[in-house]
DNA sequence: TCACCTCCTTGATCGTGATCATGGCTGCAT
DNA sequence: ATGCAGCCATGATCACGATCAAGGAGGTGA
């Protein structure tokens, strides 16, 4: 009987392409990376998986009621907050294994708006659940606090960035962080794919699309990388890092 | 016996100027404001009270081991990350009642100096205790997930302050938010002192301290704020929140 | 009382990156 | 093929705020 409940989820699952945090490739970049098997167990349990969001549909919209986050199983996403009238601003960019959404327990409404840069597949974690399994996993809550507390760190980064560097370097420190993260998660950290637009680059580090646009072709004269539309080559990543950490 | 003991405990803290959370003026604002009485005791045990930081004294620096968190009691101050040699940037001032340091969890070192900017009394919160009694007290738990929620949400806020605002537009951004958390706190927001320097608000907003000096000059022609040192009388907080949500 | 130091103000000039304007490229529908 | 729309590149000009320079105000110690 139980057996038969539980090929019926199994079964519901695998219609919709999913799979457990067990077998999630991402399983060591995500929440439940500090988890044993069988608490793991009781995470998945919690979690709703959607259906993919195509590339411009939203996740949710600013202001929307927080119910839960989401960790990013595929694909990706931008953040936007909008202000007063067509004022917007992009906020995070969202790859794999991150958690989107906790900036919204506070208000229990969502800050910005959230969405897909591409196809994307999410984890939806209810938030009361997660909460009281943080309770009694403290692998979880602890990696909960870690999340949170290293956004804040890349908060503080971004705004040294936004408020100190030149447009070269904000460039720069763009390329080696989007280099860095993928090859954390495994892929190439030399050739990649840009999931968003100049105009979403140059909104999200304060800059025009015009600056974007000159200093990528600076760039590659320079023989830093090599970009055609959204594909990227990145030929010297050392001399990028480098560039972005200068002094003025 | 058991009498004698918190006997001892009481004098030693009153004779350090200490209280306890139950007491505290500023428990409506803090980490405990969702405690019942009994719950608040618990808390209470845990934390450790300091001996006041003198202007210009660090309660920590850059990379030294996180430990604790710690909330401001009186007084005021400013983080600030260093980055190669003499790029200091002010990340935050924080006020009574607000949490400094959470964002060395994920690290488990704190990533960027803290500074008293006056004469200043914090409570330490040694973190592990903190994480276990969250473990057993749900709304502890509840408002530490907010207060790291909140600050993803205000440093949201400031990175639209530094990529699409003009220098009137953060100055006045500044002040008005500065005036919401005084009057928060139940000081006046209409008149305050400035702790910080000049150039330190330049420095956290972005801007040259010329460039600071010359605005508040303006503002001040303009009859917004009245300025003389670091004494600040806000004649105009209608005005100057206006003017910080203005579109370009 | 004076010298000294820090903090702040004000003026003059300069430079980075925004803005305006135009044209090219790519993909897509018909 | 053709037209259209979104995205990107590049050139010319402009403005905001940085930088350079100098001097004033206020506090502190000899």
């Amino acid at each position: 009987m139980a057996v038969h409940a539980a090929n019926a989820v199994d079964k519901r699952r695998s219609l919709l392409h999913e799979t457990r945090c067990q077998n999630c490739s991402l399983s060591s970049l995500c929440l439940p990376l500090a988890l044993e098997v069988e608490d793991m167990e009781q995470f998945d349990a919690i979690i709703r998986r959607r259906a993919p969001l195509k590339k411009g549909e939203s996740l949710f919209r600013q202001g929307n009621a927080f119910n839960s986050v989401y960790a990013v199983r595929s694909g990706s996403l931008k953040q936007i907050t909008t202000e007063g009238s067509g004022d917007d601003q992009v906020t995070n960019f969202y790859l794999p294994s991150e958690l989107v959404g906790l900036d919204g327990i506070d208000e229990q409404a969502y800050p910005g708006s959230v969405i897909a840069l591409e196809t994307t597949t999410v984890c939806e974690i209810p938030f009361d659940r997660l909460d009281s399994l943080s309770e009694i996993l403290p692998e979880l809550r602890g990696q909960l606090y870690r999340s949170m507390s290293k956004e804040l760190r890349d908060d503080r980064r971004m705004m040294r960035l936004l408020s100190r560097k030149t447009a070269d370097q904000r460039l720069a420190s763009f390329f080696s962080s989007l280099s860095d993260r993928f090859r954390r998660r495994g892929y190439s950290p030399h050739s990649f794919r840009l999931s968003m637009s100049r105009a979403d680059i140059g909104n999200y580090l304060g800059l025009a699309v015009e600056t974007v646009s000159r200093i990528l072709g600076r760039f590659q004269q320079q023989g830093l990388v090599e970009v055609s539309g959204r594909e990227v080559n990145i030929l010297n990543l050392e001399a990028l890092v480098t560039q972005a950490q200068e002094e003025h």
